[in-house]
DNA sequence: CTAGGGCTCTTTTTT
DNA sequence: AGAGCCCTAG
């Protein structure tokens, strides 16, 4: 048996198929953990054990990390060198690529910028002021994600003029002036040679609609097409796909319907429920069996989902075991919740000897993380936070990185505009606005007006003139500097020359402090990247890929290092992940579902998708937990309890805290255990031979009988008699014990006393570990 | 042109 | 509660 042939017979049958169907159109509906990655890595690796070229294979991953990963993996299977020749990546990093590539073609240079959505915010601000608009009636953010939604719909500028309901649309939400924006926008940013991310796709499909012998090339190079979590597509992505695949239809498309969270950046769910439609003799696939969850987790979700009205048929099952129940905790506050999660992390860990990395918090909004982590630090928890503002979005990473791309792209107005002034060099708003102006007015870039200042009468004295001219001459002293040297001296000496270092230095503050500590740990991850880079392809390590490579990071792209850690993060990011303890805090109305996103039917289906989401990421344990009153803008505000707990069937929750009847208007908890549960139905998953070890669990809690097990601990040391009874008290050293969890083992010293009171056991099997007495439930056996 | 204080908005999610 | 933006005085 070949290697991969011992792989592939190890799928289950539902697994093997769309692996071996070699060619044509196909869609795998891949139901939560029912190990989708592992079909699309087998699959491309027997594409190429049958003699399909790896250059031929085009694979659409929803981050830069899942491509990565799948690609060692393919390589662990065919070999390395053969995986490097993969295209696989996220929509926007491949698709730079290849705009980079063909470029000219679309008027646009080849060392374009990719605009952030804060540059493209700054961006139409700057517009919105021009026009002398009124910047409370013209949103910026608003305005730019409604451009957004025009370019992911293909509604160019032109587009938008021939459309008369959007106009009218726009004037009636009071900005009749919409189209002049957009039109703006769109000239700017291609003035400023740069794209923004929707650009994109969007001048993908120009380039592959205007250019049949283009896309006539890039049919022929991706015979074999694989996309990723294609329910999170949108209509942009959508066309690229159909586009490219539309010679050879050898497309398969995998994703669940019941994960698309994406709709409210343009993720069209109906790509995904329409496929079938869309090519001929599709092959479908459904991936149903679970291997992630305990069978209580996947039939809570099911019971959510099942809520829905919008989905493709399919039934999640898993044999594993049933695994201990979903527990519900209310708290007071969310610092509260933030100290139950906490302590009960601590009490896992202790009880179990789990590593932080088991541990997930998962929040809908990105501001609940606070709380959770000011619990965690009293608790010395080590944790991390993924999102939020990610690293290259603080502000002195983003100066140093404007300097970089100004070197690359001089026409960089974000950029230019960014540091021109900082740190402060006497370039003024009242100078920069008369550089603009002469800019918009000669059609060029600023840095153009910059470069030819002696020659524009802008009125602006010798002393302006003297510094624009001092800025333009270190500019391109930068880029002669970069022709020879590498990103990682450059970034060096850009820090050094324009003396941000200097300035950040005068802040010796904490917070002044981190900020040059980021700028080194920037410098780093450039070393990193070039060391990185001559071992893919050479000695390419060049400064403009390193820009790319950042402006397309996701926050999971980052490596995240080997540290054990809790992990903290949104839901959304949460997605493809899964740990064995889950805590999904802020189950609360107004919050999840969020009160934006309850007026539709739509809406709220994506809000309890999101759920699914959520819950599903838990293999063993799932906690949900809820505030009586929380702080939003800064006020205690009472929220209730989420919905989305009273949709789970009664009997896989356990209520940490009393169920209180009477709260508020309505019955809170549906504690439903003899309702309308259909006791077949939760039986219907198939017993499999091959049970998975059995977990540690709490023993089960007298039916309907909601007792608090885990006192919330604020602060302070718990009395002994908080925890579990001790029957372990009159251990000795040399006794020989039991472990639930880890067996047989010997006592090899004491430690601490009372609630402290420490054991270090050798055991058989797992070695020396140090147990808490009030956690371990030994039996003393010798 | 700069610095500092006051005002506003934020909190839905992100490539 | 906190950050970013705008305005005004120097």
């Amino acid at each position: 048996m070949t290697e991969i042939e011992k792989y592939i017979s190890q799928l289950n049958e539902a697994q093997r198929a769309p692996v071996l169907q070699k060619d044509g159109p196909m869609i795998v509906i891949a139901g939560a953990g029912s190990g989708k990655t592992r079909v699309l890595t087998l699959r491309i690796a027997y594409l190429m054990s049958q003699g399909v070229d790896a250059f031929n294979i085009l694979a659409l991953t929803f981050t830069n990390k899942a491509a990565r990963e799948m690609k060692n993996r393919i390589a662990g299977i065919v070999g390395n060198s053969e995986a490097k020749n993969l295209w696989m990546g996220t929509f926007h990093s491949i698709f730079a690529k290849i705009l980079r590539f063909e470029a000219d073609k679309l008027g646009y240079p080849s060392n374009f910028s990719i605009y952030d959505s804060q540059d493209s915010v700054r961006l139409i601000s700057s517009i919105i002021k021009e026009m002398q608009l009124d910047k409370d009636v013209y949103k910026p953010k608003q305005v730019l994600s409604r451009i957004s939604n025009y370019k992911n719909n293909l509604i160019t500028v032109k587009a938008y003029y021939n459309n008369p309901e959007l106009q009218e649309a726009d004037a009636m939400s009071k900005k009749p002036r919409m189209g002049e924006v957009y039109e703006q926008y769109v000239e700017r940013c291609f003035k400023a040679g740069a794209m923004d991310f929707d650009d994109l796709l969007l001048r993908t499909n120009e380039l592959l609609n205007r250019f049949p012998d283009v896309l006539m090339k890039y049919q022929d190079r991706f015979r074999y097409i694989l996309v990723d979590e294609y329910q999170d597509t949108n209509h942009s992505q959508y066309l690229i796909v159909r586009a490219l695949s539309d010679r050879f239809q050898n497309i398969c498309v995998v994703g669940d319907d019941a994960q698309s969270i994406y709709a409210f950046r343009g993720a069209n769910i109906n790509n995904i429920l329409n496929f079938q439609k869309d090519y001929d003799n599709v092959q479908t696939y459904r991936l149903e069996q679970n291997y992630r969850s305990s069978r209580n987790i996947v039939e809570a979700a099911n019971s959510i989902i099942d809520k829905n009205k919008t989905k493709l048929d399919k039934v999640v099952w898993t044999a594993n075991d049933d695994g201990p129940k979903i527990k519900v905790h209310r708290s007071l506050t969310d610092s509260e919740e933030g100290r139950f999660v906490a302590s009960t992390i601590f009490e896992q860990k202790m009880q179990n000897q789990l590593p932080n990395g088991n541990f997930a918090v998962l929040y809908r909004t990105n501001a609940q993380s606070r709380s959770i982590e000011d619990a965690l630090r009293k608790r010395d928890i080590p944790y991390r936070i993924y999102g939020g503002l990610s690293f290259y979005q603080r502000k002195e990473i983003k100066d140093v990185l404007a300097y970089l791309r100004l070197v690359i792209n001089p026409k960089d107005e974000e950029a230019l505009v960014r540091v021109i002034n900082y740190p402060a060099r006497g370039i003024g708003g009242t100078t920069i606005e008369k550089l603009t102006v002469a800019a918009n007015h000669y059609k060029r870039s600023i840095f153009e007006v910059m470069e030819n200042i002696d020659r524009i009468d802008l009125r602006l004295n010798s002393g302006t003139r003297n510094k624009i001219q001092d800025f333009v001459t270190m500019v391109k002293s930068f880029q002669v500097i970069n022709d020879s040297y590498d990103a990682f001296y450059l970034t060096e000496h850009v820090t050094k020359k324009t003396g941000l270092i200097q300035e950040l230095k005068k802040d010796a503050t904490p917070e002044g402090i981190a900020r040059i500590e980021n700028i080194e740990e920037l410098l780093n991850g450039i070393k990193d990247f070039i060391e990185g880079q001559k071992e893919v392809d050479g000695a390419r390590g060049a400064l403009s890929e390193f820009l790319e490579d950042v402006a397309l990071a996701t926050d999971m792209d980052k490596d995240t290092g080997d540290d054990d850690r809790v992990a903290l993060m949104t839901i959304h990011l949460a997605k493809g992940l899964e740990f064995p303890h889950v805590f999904i805090v802020g189950m609360e109305e107004d919050l999840f579902p969020s009160a934006m996103s309850m007026n539709t039917r739509s809406e709220l289906e994506e809000e309890r998708r999101l759920f699914y989401v959520a819950l599903t990421r838990a293999e063993h344990q799932a906690y949900l937990t809820y505030a009586q009153s929380r702080y939003r803008w800064g006020k205690l505000v009472d929220s209730e309890p989420s919905r989305f707990i009273e949709e789970i069937t009664g009997v896989f929750l356990e209520y940490l805290t009393p169920v209180e009847t009477n709260y508020r208007y309505k019955p809170m908890i549906n504690n439903d255990v003899f309702g309308d549960v259909d006791k077949s139905k939760l039986r219907q998953s198939k017993p499999k031979s091959g049970i998975p070890p059995k977990w540690v669990t709490d023993n089960d809690p007298k039916p309907d009988m909601p007792i608090r097990r885990l006192k919330p601990m604020a602060g302070g040391s718990a009395p002994a008699s908080s925890g579990p009874a001790m029957p372990d008290s009159k251990l000795n050293i040399g006794n020989v014990v039991l472990h639930e969890r880890f067996g047989k083992g010997q006592v090899l010293n004491l430690e601490g006393v009372g609630a402290d009171k420490k054991a270090e056991i050798k055991f058989e099997v797992g070695g020396i570990k140090k147990l808490l007495l009030r956690f371990a439930k030994l039996d003393v056996i010798g």
